[in-house]
DNA sequence: TACAGATATTTCAAACTCAAAATATTTATG
DNA sequence: CATAAATATTTTGAGTTTGAAATATCTGTA
């Protein structure tokens, strides 16, 4: 535990915690709360509007940024859900034409994954809408927030960092 | 959609989306992020130290909060997921004995769910260890960035609001 | 080459989640 | 009072998610 807060320091042998812990508990939670409106916001969106998912969603943006395509593993570690998930995702991506699984060269364990041409078209446009549904979200959010909240969530995603960012 | 940034006051008969825009969509990726690499390390923790899960101490914590317990309307709401969700969970937790439904007086549609006596313990405990744990994780957060992180969040949930925060 | 361990992915069971439909009950309106 | 509308909750079906086990393949070492 970093220990480099003075508020952290002193003696608590008893249950007592302090202020500094309850401000970032507080935190989490309104991070969460947060997370979990918009989340539902933009779930309900994609329903709606494009008849699919925040979690099909999700993998085609990640294999739109990488052109060559994705390993599964790369995939679940991207999006930071498990292997298992991202079989059931692809699978159905696979069966909507939106994807394609590639065998890889010299390794028969692995797979790549790849948008179609018809999932490169559709996630480009759909993608454009998104952003605007995620700005309209964040409309009360200027552009020195947005920096500054950037900056603060990566001091906590760097904390215990896995390989990058 | 608010307009207020002169950013979003251009011509756009084109795709082309703004720098702010893009911005805000940054900065709700890095939520995302940060929301979901937190909530897999707490669940972790749960499951490793506890024998339990995130959406049981969720429930048990808006419970803790309110002791003369919530509908289940209530309970949903508070924790921003839908209805049939939370009948799952608490029968679980009834099944547990950390939970009882108790009928409500006058309305026989609706039941009142609140702690026993053990799940109020079990709570207690569980409570202090993870705010250790979230304290931990969010251990390179100020006392400074936590309340400007807080204060940037509620600027975003304040956003078309639902009636309380 | 044989084969132990590592790696990539899928399968599996259980839990979580949603939205819509179904059920039960209460409230309001004629 | 009758009953339509509203409310509270559960049930249902599909999809998501996890962690562990199973499967298939590769790699390094003797």
């Amino acid at each position: 535990m970093n220990m480099t807060n003075p508020e952290d320091l002193r003696n608590d042998a008893d249950n007592e915690t302090s202020d500094l812990s309850k401000a970032r508990l507080r935190a989490w939670l309104q991070v969460l709360k947060v997370s979990r409106k918009i989340e539902g916001e933009l779930r309900e969106k994609m329903r709606l509007e494009f008849g699919s998912t925040l979690p099909r969603f999700d993998v085609m943006a990640a294999l739109y940024r990488s052109r060559d395509g994705m390993r599964m593993s790369e995939l679940s570690s991207a999006l930071m859900v498990s292997n298992g998930n991202v079989t059931g995702i692809v699978d159905r991506l696979v069966a909507d034409g939106m994807i394609v699984r590639v065998p890889v060269e010299n390794d028969r364990r692995a797979s790549i994954v790849r948008l179609t041409p018809d999932g490169e078209k559709d996630f480009a446009e759909r993608a454009l809408v998104h952003e605007g549904w995620v700005s309209e979200l964040f409309s009360d959010l200027s552009a020195n927030d947005a920096d500054a909240l950037i900056r603060i969530l990566r001091t906590i995603s760097h904390h215990n960092e896995a390989p990058h960012d």
